[in-house]
DNA sequence: TCTAGATATTGACGTTCATCGATATATCCG
DNA sequence: CGGATATATCGATGAACGTCAATATCTAGA
């Protein structure tokens, strides 16, 4: 039996089903979800909301580390390798100034976070 | 040292740091943020988007486990399981008629998560 | 160039999580 | 009552994740 074979044998017994009616492909591919997945994965954690809020609340809008470790009450490369997926997600960035980095919000990819559930 | 007076040293010390204005606490409260984020690790899963979405388009804004596994292509422990972890965070809920459970969104709490960023 | 301080990276450890097979529970029907 | 079907629970397993100590990298200033 070939796959596609497998594919149309199960499209049968979907339609075959007792309980179910016309079996909806649902409006989300697996890749929009697990695209929308990664990006709510980086905003489910309490540390990395935090990181957001404070740096949101912040004046210019931006925060250094040296802010955020005590803030938070971690490690200071805890809180880097938070700041690394909050980057890497697209939802901050980072401009290193001196010594210092310092991190600012991507509104347009805390839009598209919105956008998930609209 | 009592632990209130390690609390001060920290606070001095943070008033202190040669890169930082006034330290915010930030809008987010512990507390809010571990709340937050668990709900928000409720959807930060691709199997459960694509339920929520499925479950949305289908007729009836209802689904049924026997619909769901194999629209999302796992066993039905698996799917049993993830719908189990939506309805603990209140995303959505479980009637049970004659052999079939019927799940349907509780649109309230879809709204919470909007609201987290807004 | 050397030292000190700020941040990033690495490696390890314990926990949480997604998945599945086996099994239990519950309902319908003959 | 007994068999068949739908769903939930249990237990195990492997992967992903959050955290930290140690270390590396980079910059400013003496």
């Amino acid at each position: 039996m070939t796959a596609s074979a497998a594919t149309d044998v199960r499209a049968s017994l979907l339609a075959e089903a007792p309980c179910c009616g016309i079996t909806t492909p649902g409006g989300l591919t697996r890749e929009q979800a697990e695209t929308s997945a990664a990006l709510l994965k980086a905003v489910a954690d309490p540390v990395r909301l935090r990181l957001l809020s404070i740096i949101r609340d912040s004046e210019g809008g931006e925060a250094c580390v040296c802010d955020l470790t005590p803030a938070v009450g971690l490690a200071q490369p805890t809180v880097s390798h938070h700041l690394k997926v909050l980057t890497e997600a697209g939802l901050i960035e980072r401009e290193k100034r001196g010594t210092w980095a310092w991190y600012r919000l991507l509104p347009a990819r805390l839009e598209d976070v919105r956008s998930i559930f609209s």
